[in-house]
This record gives C-alpha cells, structure tokens and sequence, in this order.
DNA sequence: GTGGATTTTCTGCTATACAGAACAGCATGC
DNA sequence: GCATGCTGTTCTGTATAGCAGAAAATCCAC
C-alpha cells in the first residue's frame, strides 16, 4: 500500500484518502493506528481525522474514540450507484403528486449544512411557490431540511452550524435547543413543517426518502402559499405526500 | 458551503472532500467547474483530482473527460452500510456447501491489490485446506482474487500492480498479458481457478457474489487439495457454487 | 487518587501546496 | 488545413500551510 506518487499529487490529501480505505479494510481505526501506519506523528493522525470528521466522512464513537465511516461516504457510494437516478426516478411521482394537490412539489437533498433544491413541479394555481430548483437554502429553515436533520443525532446537526443557526426570516428557529426540540417532534410526527421560515409567506410540509435499507436518501416537500396552509389542507396533503415518498422508495 | 474550519483542520485535504461532495451532489465535476467553485487554481483543482483519482475515489471518463465517483467510494459506503453482515448472512450457506463437497469454502475480498480471506468453512475430511481466515495473498494468485479483479477493466487492474505481478509459486501469473488473458477467459467462464498459484498443492475455483445491483462484492471460492481437482470433479462443484453464491446474493 | 495510555491542543519551522504561466489536447468555424 | 478558444495537464519559484514534537486534556484500570 506504500506506493511512489505520482507527481503533483497532494500528500496530505493521500494520507486522508488512504485513512478511508483503513476504514474499509477494517471498519474502525485509532489515531495510534493511523499514525503508526501512516508514518505521520500523532497530531497529524489526528488533524487528518478532524478534517474528515467536519465533512462527516468518519464519525467517532463515544465510548470507543474509535473512527469509523461516516455518513457522507455511504451517500456518495448510494449516490454513484443509483442516486442519478433519483430524480429520474422521482419525476412521475412528483408529478402526480403536484396534479393531485395542485401545489408545487420539491425534492430536497442534504448539502452540507443546507438543503439544495434537486427537482421541482409546480402547482397549476396563477399562485403558486416556484420550483426553485439548484437553490440552496439553509437546513434549519426548510421542512424537507428538517426532516433530513431529525435523521442525525443532536450533536452531528449541531456539528453542521458551527457559526449557530442563521436567521433567514423573523420566523426562523436560531437557537439550538428550540432545533432539537422541533427535529425531536420530526421525529415523533413523520413529516416537517416550514411556517414562513425560510420565505416570508410560504410554508411547506416534507417527509423523507428513503432506499430499501431505511436511509434517507432525500426529502419530498410540498410548498404552499402561507394562507393555503391550514390544519385541514395539512391533513388532506400527508396522505398523499406519504404515498408519493413511497412510491418513490419503491422506484429506486 | 464556505464555512470557517475547525482549528488544525487540514485546508487542502478538507477542499478535496468537498469535490467528493460536489459529486454526490451533482455526479459529475469538470476541472474548472472545481477551480471556480473552490475558488483555487486550476492546477491546484487538478492536483486535487488526480490525487482522489490516483486512490480510485473518483474516475475520469475519456471521453467528456469529466470526473465521477471511483469504485473505492462505492466499497466504503457498501462496506459501511452492509459488509458488516455478509459474513453472517453468507455463514449457513457456506456451511452447507462445505458440507455438500466436503471440501473447504472461503469468502474473499480485494484489499488493495490483495485478497483478504474473511470468513471459511473447513470440509470434514483428514486432508483439506484450512480456512486461512484472516490471510491476505496476492489477488493475482487467487482463484478469489481473479474473479474479483476481472470485474475491473485491464488498466484497473495494472494500477492496481505498479511494481508488476509478484510471483508467490512456480505457477504463479506474472505476466501482465498472460494476467490480462486469464481475467478474459475468467469472464468468459465466469468463474477462476487456482492450479497451485498460491500454494503447492492447492487448486481451488471461484465465483463472485454481487449485491442486487449486480455488483461484486466479494468471491466464494472452494479450496481443494490439487489432486482433487479432475475435469469431473470441477464439473460437479460448479452448480453447487454457483448456487450457494445465488443465495447470499439474495439474503444480501 | 494515581499512573499509564490515548486523544487533543499548541507552536516554531520548513517543505509542500499554491498560483501563475506555459504547454498540450480538443472542438469548432472559416 | 489553419486559427482560435476552451479545457486539461505540466512545471516552477515562493510563502504559508502542514508537519513534528511537546504540552495539556481525557479516559480507564487498579
């Protein structure tokens, strides 16, 4: 595994990349490991852990200190395996779903600590939420971004707003326990809301999904003019919002 | 996106884990897609991708010379998500085709450019192969290891040997046209065998295990001492191979 | 509470990562 | 076929980022 590089490549990246395929090979290193095998002191070890840690390729385990792979790497690997085609395959579903509702429908991933915007159909009203799709908004403010938080634990989601959580509108959750409390009642519930948190006079309702083995893979949203956003339209849309995100598991 | 680091984090190692992340997020970047969006050099952006390049993190397509995720990510994300369990969901059927050949079987996966023997069970009779669990040998003298490594394309595979084919036997492959030769014929047949390539007296034959999208993500190999190994003999342990290999897969 | 092992934090130093320039490759238009 | 523009790749001088070593913090077993 010690090999020659080739010229110009970057040292410090190699020894991550080659801290990964530990990972793979074993399931869990040390910092000892890491520096032992790698050559470096242990400081380095741990610089380069700390470094794949902030992006979530390695996670540590509490009671073991040990790192093993985090969830980044298995939505990379899902990603290049099938997740081109999420949104291929999600695009009837969506479809359907913004006929039935006559709202617009929104795919939403994970990207760092916001939610980008990967698909989008629109309602057919005159007002209507546009698609939006390639934007990225802040994770906190969005339901499909909170349902894809209440995936992690308290301390990865506080790990992604390591400069706290940014407001967006005068609505938008800013302090880290009323976040935990809101991802608690994600939980709890199934599906997020977004009352007027990310854009004034827009609220939306999200739910995850998910491949077989359970994992999130993305959120579908629906978003809707504040005034449409009642108890009872809530009611009639989850059904229909659940049906569709299962449809689309089923797709992939 | 742009978020301060953690203090002592490692600046060039944290940007190429972004241009992972942006192919998660995009699945495929361009040289200066990575330039502009990191904000370096265009040297710098292709120091970074040859580097992730270099360890099989991401691969560059000939033709739209664009770059996506390598099959190494997938191995970790897969290995994260599952390859804790292939071991016990391949268990009882390995025990059962040792005990309808009484003749040993292995669970083999690549490890660089080794095999890595991870599970076995030993057939019943006085003289048989141990299970060697544990064992990392040369993949390019492994019947394990060649069905696995005819999965890769030919440069994949002389990557993967940069100081050339180390010989373990008189019998072994070091011959890069004949190793080339071999894995054809391996895909061809779809199976490899070892005629004492690994040890003296050893033959054994293999065939992959893949996942439900087709992929390998390991071999099963039966391991026989070298005067068990008859046309015949091969003949009759190929469909209870094959067999066993089908039904991890589904338990996959 | 103590001692040892491991992980994490800090700092001065130097060599590696960087940017910019040149080169190479490719596609398109005239 | 040649010129142009764009993109990817190679090269080199420099300064700052990555490094090792030491100190501090944490953890666990006795």
């Amino acid at each position: 595994m010690l090999e020659s590089l080739p010229p110009y490549a970057i040292g410090s990246v190699d020894k991550a990349l080659l801290i990964l395929l530990m990972i793979r090979d074993r399931g869990e290193v040390r910092v000892t490991d890491v520096s032992d095998e790698l050559g470096v002191a242990r400081s380095t070890a741990h610089r380069l852990l700390l470094t794949l840690a902030h992006r979530g390729f390695v996670a540590q385990d509490r009671v073991s200190r040990a790192y093993r792979a985090g969830r980044v790497v298995v939505e990379i690997g899902l990603t290049a395996v099938g997740g081109l085609d999420i949104r291929r395959k999600a695009r009837r579903h969506m479809e359907w779903l913004a006929a039935e509702l006559h709202e617009t429908v929104n795919l939403l991933v994970l990207e760092g600590n916001g939610t980008r915007f990967i698909d989008g159909a629109e309602g057919d009203r005159p007002l209507r939420v546009s698609s939006r799709t390639g934007t990225l908004l802040p994770a906190h403010s969005t339901s499909g971004g909170k349902v894809l938080l209440a995936e992690l634990s308290d301390e990865e989601v506080l790990a992604l707003f390591p400069g706290g959580l940014t407001r967006v509108t005068d609505r938008t959750i800013t302090e880290p326990d009323a976040l935990s409390a809101e991802l608690r009642s994600v939980r709890d519930l199934g599906y997020g809301v977004n009352h007027e948190e990310s854009t004034p006079g827009l609220d939306a309702v999200a739910v995850c999904v998910r491949d077989h083995l359970g994992r999130a893979l993305a959120a579908l949203a629906v978003s809707v003019p504040h005034q449409r956003m009642t108890q009872g339209s809530l009611h009639m849309m989850l059904p229909l919002l659940r049906s569709a995100a299962e449809a689309i598991s089923q797709d992939l």
